[in-house]
DNA sequence: CTGTGACGTGTCTACGTAGTCACGACGAGT
DNA sequence: ACTCGTCGTGACTACGTAGACACGTCACAG
């Protein structure tokens, strides 16, 4: 038997209201009826209902996020998310997807929930599908994903300049050759941090071929390092399009025999913990993710309603590692 | 305006109840009636409310986690869970906290959401707090917490087990000294781990003294090794309390001009995905998730009666890496 | 001394669903 | 032909809360 607002309401002589008024709008009772209704709760062990009040207030007070299973950058950036919530008194639902094909599904489920908003996380999702995203009573805002760009409200890092950045950064190195591995072409991350730093080299008449490793892991990384490892190939600096890439080219060219930064310079994407162990100690370009997240909650919280076309872009920092030092230029 | 069951039953020319039925019972409901409303309700786009159906079913579907706010090994465990949840249609509420201290928060913020079920996952839980986590109509399960034998239902690795196969592969390598760097004294596993592995390493006749990092942590790791770095204190073997104290460990004996493996073998525990980069390649012992994960979910959604007493201890794998690889013994 | 407003509280109802009960139709067994 | 059981469906209600509304009390200004 569930203890609800009725029995402490008998137990303190009031009414049902005022129970609920206690626990919702406390400014509404008077403090000698508040205390006694808190200590009839007490002493019952009444907890409010949340589902109860969600069903009365049209209000959830969770938010859903739809994130890639696997990442650590998104493991970093649910962290913060949750966090946030918490803080406002609100919940984070998780949708975890394997691929992008199970996106759907997880909308379903949002839709059966009625959550306060959703945070689409994944810049691999196809426009069509973003476009049929956008539902009523539902704040969705999409988080670091430049493909939903006038579909969706948006909230991301300043991809291109900090692309470019970096590209500055390993030019001022003194290099003469560059590569940039990619993880997925169709990520629209990588598209257009790969044009920003292409750009940026150019503008200094350094070439940028542009590598696709085929995943966004550690492992895509690492066989990737393979293609430089025949020697006639090797760029002075090779350009990770995210933290994880960038990690596994390291050990892929150092297990090759190579040197890193001696024979080549790496660079990375996103600014992941790891990127600040000393094993690595990678030049990246670290996301402010706090900002980025309370960015996205507030889009979600109030919004503006001409939200499809809101978007938010806040600039990341750069992070010299030693995987850029080099000796002699 | 939300489309509730009354607006597809007057569509379809049915009675709510039979449109509750068709997407609840669907066995209930003749054919044709079904596909007479499952038109309507595509044609009016009816989703159905599961805070409504939580609150007359007094289910939710929905299981919540309560995980420490940073730490790879529990996001790896948050993958796994709710992927796992999925598959059965259920949901995962993430309750993160900073410090211990603020673990009955997300608990009364349980309660208020009536969960099928709760995951407790934190070593630094103490005893005191685990035994007011017993409520009714809750179902609590307690995950790699060695602290809530007997408390609890219980989920974990066999730490002892796992800590005496470290150490008897590293105690096969030659060795002739050792030390334990744990996370803080306070997690029940590190205790565990410790006793495990110094009680086979006395068993050779080699000692193992214990060194607190202070957290569980890459940082605490790598300020650990200090310890190590005036050279008079060097073991042979180190062993790390985790995975991610020993990538600490590697990077800051590496730093102080050590090699690892050649001056000093290194081991961790947990099976991170960052042991088997390249760069560490590390001894670990590898806890198998999934299976952990099933074991828990299967305690919350058909546990036993005298659930309190119920133990699960799954045994984990050795990873056999490069740390422990020495040239000649 | 009365009108006005603020304040505190109670009554009543709706949120959207699912389960209980009742009822009619129909096929099978005696 | 009558009973019985099964099946499909509708009417009704409860889940626990919060908001709308109404009412009574009291302080204060006119």
């Amino acid at each position: 038997m569930r203890v609800t607002s009725h029995d402490v309401a008998a137990e303190a002589g009031v009414s049902q209201a005022t129970v609920a008024r206690v626990f919702s709008s406390p400014d509404k009772v008077a403090l000698a009826t508040q205390k006694r209704v808190r200590e009839a709760a007490a002493k019952l062990g009444y907890v409010p209902n949340a589902i109860a009040r969600s069903l009365k207030s049209q209000r959830t007070d969770i938010v859903g996020a739809v994130v890639p299973a696997k990442s650590e950058y998104w493991q970093d950036v649910l962290t913060a998310l949750s966090r946030s919530l918490a803080e406002q008194g609100k919940q984070l639902l998780l949708f975890p997807f394997a691929d992008a094909d199970h996106v759907e599904e997880a909308l379903d489920s949002v839709e059966q929930y009625r959550l306060d908003g959703l945070v689409l996380a994944s810049s691999t999702i196809r426009p069509e599908h973003l476009v049929r995203m956008r539902r009523p009573n539902l704040r969705v805002v999409a988080f670091n994903q430049p493909a939903a760009s006038g579909l969706l409200p948006l909230v991301m890092v300043d991809n291109d300049a900090g692309a470019r950045d970096l590209a500055e950064h390993v030019a001022a190195q003194g290099i003469r050759t560059a590569a940039f591995v990619g993880t997925v072409t169709s990520a629209s991350t990588d598209q257009i941090r790969y044009r920003g730093a292409a750009s940026a080299l150019a503008d200094r008449g350094i070439a940028c071929p542009y590598i696709e490793a085929g995943g966004f892991s550690y492992d895509a990384g690492y066989k990737a390092a393979a293609r430089f490892l025949d020697g006639a190939d090797l760029p002075d600096a090779v350009m990770g399009g995210s933290d994880e890439v960038a990690f596994g080219l390291i050990d892929g060219l150092r297990t090759g025999g190579l040197d890193v930064p001696g024979d080549v310079l790496v660079t990375g994407f996103d600014g992941l913990p790891q990127a600040s162990w000393a094993g690595y100690d990678l030049t990246t370009l670290v996301q402010p993710i706090e900002v980025l997240v309370d960015a996205t909650l507030a889009m979600i919280f109030d919004g503006a309603r001409d939200a499809a076309q809101s978007e938010r872009i806040v600039p990341g920092t750069l992070r010299e590692g030693m995987t850029t030092r080099r000796g002699n230029g």
